[in-house]
DNA sequence: TCTGGGGTCCTAGGACCC
DNA sequence: TCTGGGGTCCTAGGACCC
């Protein structure tokens, strides 16, 4: 098979088979793209998607990246570039990327069984050795399928290690001349790759160590993959040590195929408007409260501990406190609704100054264990029962039925124009999962 | 005027245990 | 003058990812 076992005390590593190779497979531009299928008049249009409340830029096609378009930039401070370069701008739509994405992975299945879905618009891919002569056709294969089938182009990067394969993505999508597949095979071409490929470009560098590097005159991946061990080490601890371990080519990083649930599930929003009445808050904070709880059933776990945050508007006074949060511990792990809302509410009173105005909430659920681990507590009663469980249980079947707002608490508002609510201006249509939204022609 | 929303892992240090 | 030798658990903070 050509699969062999790591073992090293020192990275950790429990032994994992390996296999000979890893694709990245990652949708190129996937938001704007996502708009286009089913949008043709952007085709040719730079188009940009805005962050939840049309604050900041947070995707760009290929065409606005050129026109210079920074990602995460303020919107305001490129309206002007925006008017005079005619770009489309649109307000992300979860809904149509998610299930966009969805379809991507199932028919990537269809090519290859084990795969690891990594982010919204990214996966890795075990390839087994059969296919070792034909790593290029198989790579062609898999972006024409998801190209006929979903209508988002792709770029398949494979190498030996993840952190290779990562790269070789990068440099299939910088570089036409591919036609959006690389593998790196020989390890001459690895050579030209990393030695072209920067430091902060590295899967696992950010922008902190990409500083470090820098000033020790480590520029490249090359220069990064020809550093002793304890230099690395010392400098970027034991996950810098892998990703240079990985750009050498032996594998430290594996598939992961089962999802594990969250070790923490958080809720916020920027505010439409700014909020100052304590009613205001208590709606939105019951809200998020609300969502991260359905989060937390969908993975059949409880919470012990809720963390709720108030938020303040950060720019206006650089230096000075913007966040108040409080820690809230729940008496015995729950996933019910009304009792986490209630926790949200009881913090909010405590933490509400009636002198301040709100930006931005969050509620963050910590402590997280199965709900069938659930340790009861003798002396205080059950806070989910099973009464509770499945009364959540056929709110959440309500919801997903015919749609999230159906079913709700009376302290989250009665919807539709609480000032708290996202802006989204420029929101295109649930194409794919609203009957009353579908395309028309 | 206007500034996203989620997550993960690792390490150091302190408290505490026998 | 001299002051053991191990552990574990928790938290805060720093790094990273999309």
């Amino acid at each position: 098979m050509g699969c062999y076992f790591e073992c090293d005390p020192l990275l950790h590593l429990t032994g994992f088979a390996v296999p000979a190779f890893y694709a990245l497979i990652d949708c190129n531009n996937f938001y704007a793209s996502c708009e286009r299928v089913f949008d043709p008049a952007l085709l040719n249009r730079p188009v940009a998607i805005l962050s939840n409340n049309d604050g900041c830029v947070i995707a760009r096609s290929a065409e606005a990246k050129e026109i210079g378009i920074p990602m995460g930039i303020p919107e305001f401070k490129v309206r002007p570039l925006i008017r005079k370069h005619n770009i489309a701008v649109r307000s992300s739509n979860y809904a149509l990327y998610g299930d966009m994405s969805q379809r991507v992975m199932e028919t990537l299945k269809t090519c290859t069984p084990n795969i690891e879905v990594y982010s919204i618009d990214e996966a890795f891919a075990e390839l087994s050795t059969s296919y070792m002569d034909s790593m290029r056709s198989y790579g062609e294969y898999i972006r024409s399928r998801i190209l006929r089938w979903t209508g988002l182009p792709v770029s398949v990067g494979i190498a030996g290690t993840k952190t290779l394969a990562k790269i070789a993505n990068e440099t299939a999508k910088v570089y036409p001349s591919f036609g959006g597949v690389l593998v790196l095979e020989s390890d001459e071409r690895i050579r030209k790759v990393l030695m072209r490929t920067p430091v902060g470009d590295i899967w696992g560098v950010g922008k902190n160590y990409s500083a470090t590097l820098k000033n020790h005159g480590v520029q490249t991946a090359w220069d990064l993959r020809n550093q002793p061990d304890s230099w690395v080490k010392s400098r970027m601890k034991v996950t810098g040590l892998r990703t240079v371990w990985e750009l050498r080519g032996r594998p430290c990083l594996a598939i992961e195929q089962v999802v594990e649930p969250r070790k923490g599930i958080l809720s916020s929003r920027s505010f439409g408007t700014p909020v100052d009445q304590v009613e205001d808050l208590k709606e939105a904070v019951s809200m998020f409260a609300s969502r991260a709880a359905e989060k937390l059933r969908a993975q059949h776990s409880v919470a012990s501990n809720m963390c709720v945050m108030l938020v303040t508007n950060k720019y206006a006074s650089p230096g000075e406190p913007y966040k108040f949060g409080m820690d809230v511990a729940l008496p015995n792990p729950t996933a019910d609704t009304p009792l986490l809302a209630q926790a949200a509410d009881a913090a909010v009173d405590r933490l509400y100054d009636p002198g301040k105005t709100y930006k931005k909430a969050w509620v963050m659920l910590t402590g997280i264990v199965p709900e069938e681990e659930i340790q009861t507590d003798l002396f205080i009663k059950s806070t989910y029962s099973q009464k509770q469980h499945d009364l959540m249980e056929c709110m959440d079947s309500v919801n997903a039925r015919y749609g999230r707002q159906t079913m709700n608490l009376a302290g989250t508002g009665l919807g539709g124009n609480q000032s708290w609510q996202m802006k989204q201006k420029h929101l295109s249509k649930r194409y794919t999962t609203r009957w009353d939204e579908l395309m028309e022609v």
